[in-house]
DNA sequence: AACTCGGGGCC
DNA sequence: GGCCCAGAGTT
């Protein structure tokens, strides 16, 4: 009896791993993997949660920062969700960092501090989908789950030829997935997957030469390994414009509020400014000024985001903020819950990039090292 | 099924 | 300048 060629595929696969994998700091290295060792749920979870949409380069200074800061998943869910927000500025998508904190109070709440080890309860927990319901089941509790994300996607698609174009191919991928999966070391598979699809099976020119499944690719024999896989045309991205407005007072503090805690950069830190239009001139007259000042141009900031691209106009201006009473609030206007907040201190909010840029257009060395 | 949600690196 | 990245939640 000849072994199944998915058997054979995913002991090329694993021989691959256990030469070349990369040595992450969420990862148990494969020889303790081999001897049935898992990661710590916690690692994996949190980890899994800063990959989504963003790179291994990007994450690793974040998931060393948390750990340090919150060292179990009951430190995490325990502490202030304006920290959790201010260590997670910078890092994007900032809906993951909500769910986050939501995630670690459900775990301590409803599973006694430790996660699940099925996929369906994973998947109930807030921040937790397919994708990465599959990936903790597999790479901290040893399950044969199906994970599949966007460098899985690539080498499946690729392996066998798959002419569905996403997302609806995203079924028929995870059935292949699965059926490739072996029953030994599932974590290290999957993990050996994405591997695979970000050092050798790459969007642009795969160094398909040193592939472990030269043999076996269908698109490598058949056609352009790099065509695969196929996607729907994606539409362009509309251009918005607005006016950002950043006011330093007598004692070198710039006036920062909070954003609703929903939507784009939801519960996040800003300087105020207009609504985000698509109007051609964006809205710099005064009635967009936030309070009265001797408001000057000083250039403008571009920023693109998923699913437009932003012009800023900036603004400042110098302030004498009147230090008692109703006025005092000052120049700040009526009704709004906005702080002063002082330059050496700025690095630690909850700021975006884009808010980042804005201010240090008008202030150069706002950020300034030390 | 289509939108909304960041930011950075690479080509 | 476009594409991609260990995707999830909402509508």
């Amino acid at each position: 009896m000849t072994p199944e060629p998915a058997t054979d595929a995913a002991a090329l696969l694993l021989g691959w791993y256990d030469r070349h994998h990369r040595d992450l700091p969420w990862r148990i290295s494969p020889p303790m993997a081999r001897k049935g060792a898992v990661a710590d749920p916690y690692h994996v979870w949190l980890s899994e949660v800063m990959l989504q949409q963003t790179t291994v380069k990007a994450v690793k200074a974040y998931f060393q920062k948390f750990l340090a800061l919150w060292p179990t998943v009951g430190d995490l869910a325990a502490a202030d969700t304006e920290d959790v927000m201010k260590a997670w500025a910078g890092l994007g998508y900032y809906a993951r960092a909500r769910n986050l904190k939501k995630c670690a109070e459900a775990v301590v709440r409803d599973h006694g501090g430790r996660f699940p080890d099925r996929e369906e309860e994973l998947k109930a927990l807030p921040g937790i989908g397919d994708y990465t319901a599959a990936a903790i089941a597999a790479i901290a509790f040893n399950r044969r789950s199906a994970v599949l994300d966007g460098n899985v996607e690539r080498v499946i698609s690729r392996l066998h030829a798959v002419e569905t174009p996403l997302p609806a191919a995203k079924p028929e991928m995870r059935a292949l997935v699965h059926t490739l999966t072996p029953l030994g070391r599932p974590g290290d598979f999957a993990q050996a997957m994405m591997d695979l699809g970000a050092t050798i099976c790459t969007p642009k020119r795969p160094a398909c030469s040193l592939c472990p499944f030269r043999a076996d690719c269908r698109a490598l024999k058949i056609a352009d390994p790099e065509t695969f896989p196929r996607k729907a045309p994606r539409k362009e991205k509309p251009l918005r414009l607005g006016a950002a407005f950043v006011a330093i007072d007598d004692c070198e503090a710039v006036y920062l509020r909070k954003r609703p805690e929903t939507g784009l950069l939801g519960g996040m830190t800003e300087i105020p400014g207009t609504e985000w239009t698509s109007r051609r001139d964006g809205d710099t007259s005064v009635d967009a000024h936030p309070f009265p000042a001797p408001w000057e141009p000083c250039g403008t900031v571009s920023h693109v985001f998923t699913h437009f691209e932003l012009r800023l106009s900036v603004f400042r201006a110098s302030v004498v903020r009147v230090s008692e009473g109703g006025a005092g609030a000052g120049a700040a206007p009526a009704g709004t819950s906005g702080w002063w907040e002082p330059l050496d201190s700025l690095k630690a909010q909850a700021l975006p990039t884009v808010m980042k840029k804005a201010i240090a257009k008008a202030i150069p060395h706002a950020f300034a090292a030390g």
